[in-house]
DNA sequence: GCGCAAGAGTAGCCTAAGCTACACTATCGC
DNA sequence: GCGATAGTGTAGCTTAGGCTACTCTTGCGC
């Protein structure tokens, strides 16, 4: 604090933020990363369903590298959002929103890899890269990657 | 399951990859996503010092949009994981390892933006997607990034 | 030098997302 | 048609990261 510290600002820190726009990028950070584990899910749900024909608990387990009981809990909040069906020892079925859910969240991923292949990724990074910096494009940036890819 | 549906696959969705890849990919970007917190603290902790000369617990809080009491917990992880040191009442100060993570995460950060802005994605947008995007970054993403920002 | 506001810390609660262990269906083979 | 096995579901625990509501220090103003 104080006048002094103030007057040496901007030195090796690339000047601060204001607080008010720093804790609201961090607060958008934080929701998106509440959303991101449903996003995934609601991904992977969609493609078993096109290449399996169904989407097993035990399949999506393995998948996502997590005990079935995990991926249990997990399809519960898809259903409790409105994302997903299931009846009990049957399958689990997307609603239209968790359908149109995925089909953007496919889309955005196949999106940013591209993008980070353009601009020189090795393709084994830039899959696995993306797979955790997908949920944090927003649409603006989105649209500026169709934008790079289409007019290079 | 079953070979007919087998037969279908890679029709819409993009060829899933095999189960082990995604399962590790998923992993790594869980473990990630857990080391997120601590480096965001790092970083703002080291950028407090330099600009205001010393870090307290309150500022983190207001900077990061959070309760003051959450800071804290936040910071004795930190200190557990060895990468802060905090005496009661006093403030917040970085080990050397915590320092060098700091500078690792600003540049890393400036590097994201800066990639960004380039490929044309609006200042305010680059900024914000940063914030998140920068977590999932890895070493060789990371050095394209540079590699693409120099040769251009 | 003392009182009080601001800041720091503690306690206790919640939810999400992991886990293991156990119990219950379904179905396939015979 | 019945039994083993594979898959599903439930219970209960853990950790991380939020919160509010309290208490305890510090240090400034007078």
């Amino acid at each position: 604090m104080t006048v002094q510290a103030m007057a040496k600002a901007d030195t090796s820190a690339s000047a601060l933020p204001e607080e008010p726009t720093q804790a609201e990028r961090f607060g958008k950070t934080r929701s998106d990363r509440s959303t991101a584990l449903l996003e995934d899910y609601a991904e992977l749900i969609s493609d078993l369903l096109a290449t399996q024909g169904e989407a097993r608990a035990t399949d999506i387990a393995r998948r996502l590298g997590v005990s079935h009981a995990t991926a249990i809990k997990s399809i519960q909040r898809l259903k409790r959002e409105g994302l997903a069906t299931a009846r009990p020892y049957r399958g689990v079925f997307l609603t239209s929103a968790g359908q149109e859910l995925a089909d953007r969240v496919r889309n955005r991923h196949r999106t940013v890899v591209a993008l980070l292949v353009a601009v020189g990724v090795p393709v084994e990074a830039a899959e696995s890269d993306a797979e955790g910096i997908e949920h944090y494009v927003s649409e603006p940036t989105l649209a500026a990657f169709a934008k790079f890819l289409h007019g290079r």
